[in-house]
DNA sequence: GATCATTTTTAGGTATACCTAAATCTGGGT
DNA sequence: ACCCAGATTTAGGTATACCTAAAAATGATC
């Protein structure tokens, strides 16, 4: 499969810290898929990069600027769900996708959706445009 | 800089067989921002997947394989692009997150997406929601 | 048709994220 | 306290896309 980036090992990270305490080598590695050794390599490299607090044989925790991307990644990952969601992409496929587009998203472009986005849910013209399109989309089979 | 994916070398193959006949190694190689050496080693690789003839010190041509890639690739492009400019994105920008995105999208997202784009350029309806959405970016300032 | 500047390829090397196999640590059960 | 199973790390190796420097091919000019 595909190399896996920061942000990926970052993720994967908060949500063990969340469920279990911390995150253990092998519950990462199953996590993304990858062999313990190579998650232990990438462990010290996030700790050298200061997102992340490794203790040998234990595990690793985020530190506060892991923390700050954890949430950053999280915001932008449910704002492209959410969003597709709202116009009709299935949930599976909208998660999905949403994991690849939080990676690649510039900051101008995501405000400019999350805008958008609360437009959609938030204000009745948003709403009737969503039944509108949810014609338009019936109209077209 | 990032590693390039056969899809950024087919993308700038594309576009300079357009413009000057057939894609030299130099023009792909400042195009992308690699080496020459890096180009010569990657189309050989692309010639070994079917994407492209390549003829040595002469340059490359997309197959119909790699046209069609090309192709694809262009859709998807334009309608990142399009949909994001007309969420306000600017121009710049809407290109250059559209180039990310489209490496990324799956299928049926992108058919999703192409749909509401035609929503919103097509419909009355559509129009409608887009100068909603208009009015309601101006009062949040 | 020989020369030379430009372009391309060849040769050899780097960095990164992955792997397997073997060694080491850890914690629970006796 | 010891042992052992399971988890983790160490050691060493692979693949890929990149690089620089040097060699070779191209083609424009005389």
């Amino acid at each position: 499969m595909r190399k896996k980036t920061t942000e990926e090992y970052i993720e994967i990270i908060c949500l063990l810290e969340k469920q279990e305490g911390r995150a253990q080598t092998g519950r990462i590695a199953e996590a993304i898929d990858v062999k313990p050794p190579s998650v232990t390599e990438m462990l010290r490299k996030l700790e050298h990069e200061g997102f992340i607090v490794y203790e040998s044989y234990a595990g690793a925790t985020l530190t506060p600027a892991g923390e700050e991307m954890a949430r950053d990644l999280r915001k932008r990952h449910r704002t492209f769900a959410d969003l597709l969601e709202l116009l009709g992409v299935g949930g599976e496929t909208a998660e999905a996708d949403a994991c690849q587009f939080e990676h690649h998203v510039s900051p101008e472009t995501l405000e400019h959706l999350r805008v958008f986005l609360a437009f959609l849910k938030e204000s009745p013209d948003g709403r009737r445009c969503l039944e509108a399109f949810g014609e338009f989309r019936k109209r077209r089979g």
